[in-house]
DNA sequence: AAACTAGTTCTATGACAATCGAACAATTAA
DNA sequence: TTAATTGTTCGATTGTCATAGAACTAGTTT
């Protein structure tokens, strides 16, 4: 099931709650400035936070459709969906 | 204590937090379509829950510094603070 | 092959959120 | 002054969310 299956409300409170997380919020805004992908390792090193509770964040901000996932031998890359962003969320990113 | 008195980031989950939830869409999306202020009894009329519920729903609304509520007798009229909206939110009203 | 590394999944736990119904307060109408 | 109306608050219930730790998978290094 993902987030464009769903009615337009559903798939709504699904994104704003993803985004209505403090943690949340610092792993947006880290990827958002670094500009590209990023490593989820390096991600979680400043979250100071178990590694569990990182692939957590980060399943939540893919499931809403906020960013897309890249594997690369053992390593996980992240970057943010603008177009969910624009979508639903238009001018957000600017203000963090 | 009121929205303003806090550091940005928990303001900011405050917000998404309020905006996160099917009710309380359909009263921000009432409220943005209708244009003025609107009677809290006639907003919770179209939404089928208690009035407990609907208040509690204002509550969360107001304490997120969303709207701004006057008093006129034994009536309560709700309307959105705009320039949040714009600060934290922007063009997110229009998607509505 | 064995040890290491990067992430995920599972289970448990504590905190918080949404809802309801009942009691309450304040205003207006009869 | 008693009814009715409009909204708030309180207590209880149910459900969801964030976190951690342990066990696990997949890929890498030695």
């Amino acid at each position: 099931m993902t987030i464009e299956q769903l009615n337009n409300d559903e798939s709504r409170v699904i994104i704003l709650k993803a985004v209505a997380d403090a943690m949340r919020l610092k792993i947006i805004r880290m990827l958002y400035y670094h500009g590209g992908e990023m490593n989820c390792g390096e991600i979680g090193e400043q979250l100071n936070i178990q590694k569990s509770t990182v692939s957590y964040h980060f399943r939540t901000l893919r499931e809403a459709g906020l960013t897309t996932t890249r594997k690369i031998g053992q390593n996980k890359y992240v970057k943010l969906r603008l177009d969910t962003f624009a979508t639903y969320l238009p001018g957000f990113l600017d203000t963090l």
